[in-house]
DNA sequence: TGAAATGTTGGGGCG
DNA sequence: ACGCCCCAACATTTC
């Protein structure tokens, strides 16, 4: 039987829902009431910097759609803003606390940070609980035989849909536990302004799957001027959708969808398993021994879309422009900056972070590390985008580059920063001098 | 989820 | 008719 008064916390970061939560599910059940907590973490805003940030808009957004379901049902999510363990100080003098539940996050920050807010709440007498959430498999549950984790991605696709069945893809029913919230009077969503953010107004992609879009999904999705991929990375980074609702309906309507998604499993698999990822290491360690050029004036004409290479140029206006991308282009892009201007592969890597508004750690180095060459399974180093050939083969009406580029046949568009057969030379010569 | 260089083949023009 | 060359189209190798 719960002791009087002792709640639980369901502790959200980046599962913003109500609906089949794995966390949520296993709080509601409990046997105690369940006190919502979102906490903006001073440690992650500290290190944005630009101050109207979509993404913290984003969560805003979220965060007050959460709270109206929540006040329907007599509740409040309670919104902090602070270091973690500070807020967690605080709340165990307010409450009496049985235990945690929160969902994984695999980004090293944050398994830290788990880490060590767990063994303060142990030291508490309060139980953390932590659920997997936001994928379909995870850590070591898709191995080689041997048992040791998959760093192609073919066989790892082949084994996790072997694996696959109606246990992994079912939601967690939240829906029938609702009662179990704390009854408590509202508690007001803190205003942006408060926590050193600008309230601006965006109108961010729907979360709901275009179905029609899905089914097309194979032929469509590498044509930028087509609205032919779903969008939903920013849903799936915050958990406004789960991933598990997404999966099943991918299994039905489309192979090559459904297999972006295990895409995305792989990537957290690998960053898990391979923490050194995600600390600015090469997967392959002698990619490290590249010299990249680094020219800052290259460097910020590819930021700013002006590398006279219309497609790269295309690309990264759109990105700055939208805070998105389509994935064709971010890997051309990609391709462009690390092989064409040998830049290094963390550079771009930490703009798209700053400015992508779908930015996630694991599916971000990943991209990044395939494109330079770096990565497990990655592009291999002699395989270079040329991009006018990528053009011609995914916007030949030039369409997508006429969008982002109108001045294109104009004077004041600027010639090629660097002439691609020598680029494409040079670039060969610096990585085969790093790598044999 | 490349592109370029090199090799092979076969039809057609031509002497 | 035949051999020779050219070269487009396709295949294979290389980076």
């Amino acid at each position: 039987m719960p002791g009087a008064g002792k709640i639980v916390i369901c502790w959200f970061r980046r599962d913003l829902r109500l609906e089949d939560n794995a966390a949520l599910y296993h709080a509601l059940r409990s046997g105690f009431p369940v006190l919502p907590v979102f906490i903006f973490d001073k440690n992650i805003l500290d290190d944005l910097e630009d101050k109207s940030d979509k993404r913290v808009l984003f969560i805003y957004q979220m965060l007050e759609r959460m709270q109206q379901q929540l006040i329907k049902l007599g509740s409040s999510l309670d919104i902090r803003y602070g270091s973690p363990i500070d807020i967690y100080k605080s709340l165990i003098k307010t409450y009496s606390i049985e235990a945690v539940y929160t969902n994984h996050d695999y980004e090293p920050y944050a398994l830290e940070r788990d880490t060590a807010i767990a063994e303060f709440l142990k030291t508490q007498g309060v139980n953390f609980h932590s659920f997997k959430d936001q994928v379909i498999f995870e850590k070591l549950e898709v191995v080689k035989d041997d048992g040791s984790p998959y760093t192609i991605f073919t066989p790892y696709s082949r084994k996790w849909k072997a694996k696959l069945n109606a246990f992994y893809l079912k939601s967690y029913p939240t829906k029938k536990y609702l009662s179990a919230f704390l009854q408590l009077s509202p508690i007001p969503v803190p205003d942006l302004n408060e926590i050193g953010f600008e309230k601006t107004s965006f109108s961010f992609p729907e979360k709901d799957l275009d179905t029609e879009l899905v089914k097309k999904y194979s032929d469509n999705r590498d044509i930028p001027s087509i609205r032919g991929t779903s969008r939903l990375g920013i849903h799936l980074r915050f958990g406004t959708i789960s991933i598990r609702t997404l999966a099943r309906q991918a299994q039905k309507l489309n192979e090559t969808y459904l297999n972006e998604l295990i895409w995305r499993d792989f990537y957290h698999m690998i960053l898990w398993n391979f923490p050194r990822v995600g600390k600015g290491l090469a997967f392959k360690a002698e990619y490290d021994r590249i010299q990249w050029r680094n020219k800052e004036e290259e460097f910020a004409a590819w930021c700013e879309g002006r590398t006279g290479y219309p497609i790269v140029d295309a690309g990264m206006r759109e990105l700055n422009e939208t805070g998105f991308m389509h994935n064709r282009v971010r890997m051309v892009v990609a391709s462009f900056l690390t092989k064409h201007l040998l830049i290094d592969w963390r550079w771009g890597e930490a703009y798209f972070a700053k400015k992508l508004l779908d930015y996630d750690l694991a599916a971000n180095n990943g991209g990044w590390q395939w494109a330079a060459g770096s990565g497990c399974d990655a592009a291999p180093y002699f395989r270079i985008f040329n991009p006018y050939l990528q053009t011609k083969k995914f916007d030949p009406q030039g369409k997508y580059i006429h969008q982002w580029v109108p001045e294109l046949n104009e004077l004041n568009y600027p010639l090629p920063i660097v002439d691609h057969e020598l680029a494409r030379k040079r670039c060969l010569e610096t990585y085969s001098a790093a790598i044999r």
